[in-house]
DNA sequence: CATGAATGAGAGTTCATTCAT
DNA sequence: GATGAATGAACTCTCATTCAT
């Protein structure tokens, strides 16, 4: 799909109120204002507001999907070195598109328009797939232990997005309450990443088992 | 503070809704409704929506409170069975009330509120302090290694929130995508129990160092 | 009619109340909560919100009536100081009692109840039959000259009322925003004896025929 | 400020229930109702309740101001003929504009938004800083004696306000109970206007000193 | 006799959407 | 193709009043 300059504001606008309001919380108004587009566009170009976050989903969607398959061609064969690259790049990804990831996160368990559902529940399985093979690659290379996959993938997306939900409680901890959301992104980054690899590092790893 | 039964059937319902419609796609006339009330009442008991949502923060994380101190008079003193019991006991009141938990990790991110977002942080802080404590001991006693301490109750609160919020997503991992919440919680517990010890024990183990 | 002790103070403090935000746009909650009494007393005495405006009513009538005769029975006879006596009479009185008087001019126009609308006429008649008696007297003796007495009872009353109504217009001119309401009051009581008095002196003084 | 077809109608609606049951006493439901507009056009027009009562004082007090430079305008010196014409003129606006006139004085004690409020008190002194002028140049001629300005002002509107008020009550003097309004009003102005001139006349003529 | 609990009705406002141009 | 005007429905909240105790 191809969208012209104005859809794109408005796709923009909305992510943005999207991630601070919620769904719900955000009047079109709100995003039509802050687009500085007529009230009606979003209706008109979109169809509905509804079918504007189904919109928002797609796009964000595709724009990741290139990113997958870049990353698949780099020719890394260690299982463990290759997790930590997964790593890297999960990291990277959540915490640059965090706002459309708190968006997924908060909507998954509430929408339930069938479609725009399994479109959800599609992109987070093509995101962790990649996680999976690398995982089972490590199994059969009797380089990682016998795991819960699904549960490894949880872990990671799940400390990922804690990071992204919680700023204001780990703000608190690190004693810096009025930190600008790019900067505590940037703040976190190397702390995310170290960790994580670390973690499903001894996770994996069969010499721990 | 104390609620009559009426107060508590409001509390019960609303919390209900906010988890399934999140805060703000929940009509003071749908909770009414639900709860078979008048909808003035809604307001007679708790002043306003926003009011409701204070009250039920306070009257969950009370009844929550109690708890963290039993689980601290047990006396075990080996930091890695500790921690076990701990990820037991986290899992658990995180499933069970995973509604709850729910609306806290939407709402944390949005409530511009002062006080109540200060009595949200404040309670995740509460509930992480004991983590915090086992892990400083077992580095204390040379059982535990050196680790970015506030990313791992970062990743043990994330695990558990993936589960909840992604409930969608992980039933059709299993294959079983018409399971009713309750029948999927008590499926995930275990698993998540296992796959959460099996984690934290290998990131926290000395040894893999 | 009799009331007891609570039923003066909700008395009171309506009276106070829909003078400062009009009967409209004073709640029966408003009254009982500066009462410091249960909303439901309010009905529970007086039946109804309109009833307890009726009360008020009743109430300040009877109290004003007395202080009428009082006045007819001191044995003056020159019309002119008559008048002089009854304009001191009323400007104090109506000043005394500017918030029950705001109440009745700005109700008198809007009250639909038959009853109540009559009692109120009744009231404004009873206290003007005195100053038509004194210039029909006058009159006669050759004292006052022809005017319009019911006018001329307008401007008494007029003139009085736009110095209670309009107070923040008239503290703006005397450059004393925010003066009190009895300092205000006490500051214009003699200034508008003073004027009133040459008014209507110059007024109906035959000599000026 | 320009107002379409649809906002004039809901402005003449507006004055219309506003003077007959009070700003308070009336709900933006009736307005639209009687204006046969949707109910939402009110917000929408104006943005709120307030605020179209603020149009309204806006709107007579622009339509209003015209007429005074006009009257300015006509080459009247002698001050006593001045203030006949100029008690003429605020007769006939006052009545005319009875409804709007009566709002004004009700509401000028109620109010308590600072911008509006002192709009109001704006218009008045506007309204009234000519009859100052007139009384000062007549006093300056040795025409007029020394009165108190202020109050010779709220004796002109208090008198007049008292006959719009007071319709009741001086329908029930003249035993013509069941007036309109509009007969009432012309029945009256030519009695307020000779009144008014001959009590004024010999309020200021320094014959009468 | 007095009152806390409860309620239906209605308040002002905002919502997402539609329609005529 | 784009938009200002308009709308019905729904929103949260407060109203005056009633009723069981």
């Amino acid at each position: 799909m191809e969208w012209s300059e104005k859809q794109l504001q408005i796709l923009e606008v909305a992510e943005e109120l999207f991630a601070e309001k919620s769904y719900e919380g955000t009047s079109v108004r709100d995003i039509a204002q802050k687009a500085e587009v007529n009230i009606a566009m979003i209706s008109y170009y979109f169809g509905s507001k509804e079918k504007l976050l189904e919109a928002l989903i797609e796009y964000r969607a595709s724009y990741a999907a290139g990113v997958v398959d870049e990353l698949e061609k780099k020719g890394i064969t260690d299982p463990q070195r290759k997790m930590d690259r997964l790593i890297d790049f999960y990291v990277e990804r959540i915490l640059v598109n965090h706002r459309f990831h708190n968006i997924m996160s908060r909507q998954l368990s509430m929408i339930s328009e069938e479609k725009l559902r399994n479109k959800m529940i599609d992109i987070k399985q093509k995101n962790m797939e990649l996680v999976r093979k690398v995982i089972l690659e490590g199994q059969r290379k009797k380089v990682f232990r016998k795991v819960d996959v699904d549960l490894t993938m949880a872990t990671i997306t799940g400390t990922i997005s804690q990071v992204t939900l919680a700023k204001g409680y780990y703000c608190k901890l690190m004693n810096a309450e009025d930190l600008e959301f790019s900067e505590y992104i940037s703040k976190m980054k190397t702390r995310v990443k170290t960790h994580l690899k670390q973690l499903i590092g001894a996770h994996l790893d069969i010499k721990n088992a």
